[in-house]
DNA sequence: ATTAGACATGTAACGTTGTAACATTGCATT
DNA sequence: AATGCAATGTTACAACGTTACATGTCTAAT
């Protein structure tokens, strides 16, 4: 299902591939899944990757140098992203109340904000079996 | 000044020419700077990276691939970080109301956090020259 | 039909960031 | 002196990302 023309592109199978995992991937694990689609070079990926962000398909996770699906391709804020250490699955999330407090943080100091980059490291609900955290974060 | 015993560590010699820049520093350029102090390879850099961070003295900018020297060792939260895109100035905040959105959001989930990403790229005050911004986050 | 432009792709080399594995040194304590 | 531990040195490598330049392929105007 091409993004809008009607050709099939590295950038379309790239996404496919992306909603198929359950989990973000590195730039090179796409490499290797889809060498047998055509793609044989490191650049292939990247550019298909920076295409897909910018039609605000996928997002990067900066914490661990890999990329997912975007969940809803819709919303205009800052996508929050909560990351399991344990089993590696990430869950995205929009969430007006801190997006709010950004939006107020940034007023107060006079910052301009483009893009924000929110990704909570810890445990999913599937891997910790415990009470509350000591962490207030 | 070292850090806790009498002894002048690598460790001591990052933290302090860390603290004399106004910007992040990648470990490359810590290597470069500190090559005449006799820190010879990327792995000396990346050991006394870990001890400070380890001891809350620098943060990783995970959307820089960089580290900046701690405004103040003491919070116990997370640190939101507001990036200038434009001129490359980097502020430290400790936000309540952002922790507090977070801590809602991953007790909605039944999530756990350890430790949040939270990285606003955007303009400083000095660099945006305009009314307000359009996007929310 | 031809040409020009835009976009997608191919290829190779390179640059940056981070780690692994293993040896050595310096200092403190016994 | 012997032991133990933290810090350091060295080399090689793995992982992530970019630059530069050539080629192909569709489309739209001429």
């Amino acid at each position: 299902m091409p993004t809008q023309s009607t050709r099939l592109t590295h950038a379309d199978r790239v996404l496919e591939f992306m909603k198929c995992q359950h989990q973000p991937v590195s730039a090179y694990e796409i490499l290797e899944a889809l060498r047998d689609q055509g793609i044989t070079a490191a650049t292939t990926v990247y550019r298909a990757l920076d295409k897909l962000q910018v039609a605000g398909r996928i997002h990067r996770i900066e914490s661990m140098n890999a990329w997912a699906a975007c969940c809803d391709p819709h919303h205009a804020e800052s996508p929050v992203f909560e990351i399991c250490d344990d089993c590696g699955n990430v869950t995205e999330h929009v969430d007006d109340d801190v997006a709010r407090g950004i939006a107020a943080l940034t007023t107060r100091s006079g910052f301009a904000p483009e893009r924000s980059v929110i990704e909570i490291h810890g445990r999913c609900s599937d891997c910790h079996t415990d009470g509350p955290t000591s962490r207030k974060d």
